[in-house]
DNA sequence: CCGGTGACTCTAT
DNA sequence: TATAGAGCCACCG
């Protein structure tokens, strides 16, 4: 009782939640892509207000591995739509695997009409 | 506090 | 068109 209430709606800003980070906001972006449709690591970047940022957003992805929702981690290309991050995979098939069974075609390690597929954060949003 | 690292991107030669 | 180098930001020890 004397203590402040269990609500307390301002906690002074004593404890900081470092619970966001910039990687778990990526995480909540790539998980917002819809299914069958891909983007690019700097245009999720330049949605969180750092388009030079693409290269931490890679190592978002990184850390993505065993986190829950899980993140679609196989929809994150770079921007020539190539498989840059496959090699990070289970397997260096499974990226590729994921993306056909969204029906996304894939040649030479590539998302054919990427273009078309691409999904902007700052435009979709 | 400082340095190294990285699933990127751009520009120059 | 291809190759090489530099920039840039965020996380970790």
């Amino acid at each position: 009782m004397s203590k402040k209430k269990p609500s307390d709606p301002k906690p002074t800003g004593t404890k900081p939640e470092h619970t966001y980070s910039f990687f778990e906001n990526v995480w909540a972006v790539v998980r917002l892509i819809p299914r069958g449709r891909v983007t690019s690591y700097g245009a999720i970047a330049r949605y969180l207000g750092s388009g030079k940022s693409a290269r931490t957003v890679g190592y978002a992805m990184n850390a993505a591995h065993g986190q829950s929702p899980p993140v679609p981690a196989h929809r994150v290309l770079n921007r020539n739509g190539m498989l840059t991050g496959k090699h990070h995979f289970p397997g260096a098939e499974v990226m590729q695997y994921l993306l056909e069974k969204e029906k996304i075609k894939v040649a030479n390690d590539t998302v054919v009409d990427f273009k078309r597929l691409f999904w902007d954060p700052a435009t979709e949003l």
